[in-house]
DNA sequence: TGCTAAATTTAGGTATACCTAAAAATTATC
DNA sequence: GATAATTTTTAGGTATACCTAAATTTAGCA
């Protein structure tokens, strides 16, 4: 007998019983992620972002290829099929629902709920997602700027540009934040006021890819490249 | 290097990383709800209550037994340590927690949350632990009258006697479903309005262990002895 | 007391998800 | 185009949490 989507599929694609199909969830939405910046993705970027070792991964990924979740190709790399993918935007979407939830029913602070999130997205069932979503009035984006894909599996495209890309004298406004991982930086974009929706105008740039002087509702901050290549900006 | 509770306990006794704490925790609770009807809790029962055979539950006793969470004695039984017990109780604190929540704040009916606190129970951090306390402003007990353990692992005794035993004549306050886990149940209970709180008049009692005839509310109904005895009530 | 029945433990096996270290394949460089 | 460096895979091993089946211990009963 060939073990296939269907043994894991059963409510809707995540797991609902004793099995621990954590890693499985983890390893696609890894993949997924990977996938956008560079596809196929090869077993060294999955084996750093998972901070896993590479040996662990191939034979992960043999098992994904065997339940025809990933497309498979020896030294080659991987890529998810399309119910890899549908479990991916699955996870995901439950993260990021979680993470703004957490924030707004319950209080936390924006730099804290990432690894709750990680936690919870493989556990709450498709009722519970409903609820949270129903009670956020079904929101597009997450408090990150990440766009949370509709139950259908449809996500909105990754818009806008680094804000490092910015030229003097432009206005923009803040839509998405890359790294929803680094708490220390979160708290510290949090505390200068580079939040999504902030409105931010590029005062001066220091040569030599020299930090920024910028106006951030008003008030005039200085950040550094490194902080100003992990937030996209949209035009005003 | 003997392995000891402290390899466990971090932060507050639960599992925050990627190691899987699930099978101990639930052990750990179900041997705290065996001993509260009879200690020690011998293998057999255990097996029952888990529903895994008792070979398995012999090696998880053992291992239990290794890190410091039950004592154990060979064909006799077992009975938790301290540190079992906190963890127990933090269990089904996060257990209880979170079926309130998820009726109160959610909208679930009382059949629908035990699966999902059965899981969620494993991962909620202490911090939401206590945001979802404070959205029900520290509740006391849970939607089926169960004791909420506080923080500090104290829980109120169990009180009352089952309705089957109240006789003919006396009204009493419904303070607790004893069965948690059978949503059909659940589902008729509510049907008829035995809810905790409701007030219940027995108002007679057929012979031979027959049903009992009882006003609910004001309503007329008649409920089976095995229902009558799954119910714990109050002195009104 | 002795024997049987029931409960419990031990022994050996499976699947998951990791690991390390060695082998093999691919890519880069001279 | 051969060799070196890197990446990837294979092989073999660990721990968890189950399983079945056999062996052992305890308990019940004549």
């Amino acid at each position: 007998m060939t073990p296939d989507i269907s043994t894991l599929d059963r409510g809707s694609s995540l797991q609902r019983d004793g099995l621990n199909h954590q890693a499985i969830e983890d390893y696609l939405k890894t993949i997924y992620m990977l996938e956008r910046e560079e596809s196929p993705v090869s077993t060294s970027r999955i084996s750093a972002a998972r901070n896993v070792k590479p040996g662990s991964v191939t034979s992960m990924i043999q098992r994904l290829n065997k339940l025809n979740l990933v497309n498979y190709k020896k030294h080659y790399g991987v890529t998810l099929t399309p119910s890899g993918q549908v479990i991916a935007l699955e996870v995901i979407r439950h993260h990021r629902l979680v993470e703004l939830y957490l924030i707004e029913a319950l209080g936390f602070s924006w730099d804290e709920v990432h690894v709750e999130a990680d936690l919870l997205e493989h556990v709450i069932s498709e009722k519970m997602e409903e609820r949270m979503a129903a009670a956020l009035n079904f929101p597009e984006f997450d408090p990150h700027g990440d766009p949370i894909p509709s139950k259908e599996g449809l996500m909105v495209d990754i818009r806008g540009q680094r804000l490092s890309t910015i030229k003097i004298g432009h206005t923009v406004i803040l839509a998405r934040v890359l790294d929803d991982k680094n708490s220390d930086l979160l708290r510290y974009l949090a505390d200068i006021g580079l939040l999504p929706g902030a409105r931010v105008t590029v005062v001066d740039v220091a040569p030599f890819d020299g930090p920024l002087t910028v106006l951030i509702d008003g008030k005039e901050k200085v950040v550094g490249q490194k902080v100003a290549s992990t937030v996209l900006v949209e035009k005003a």
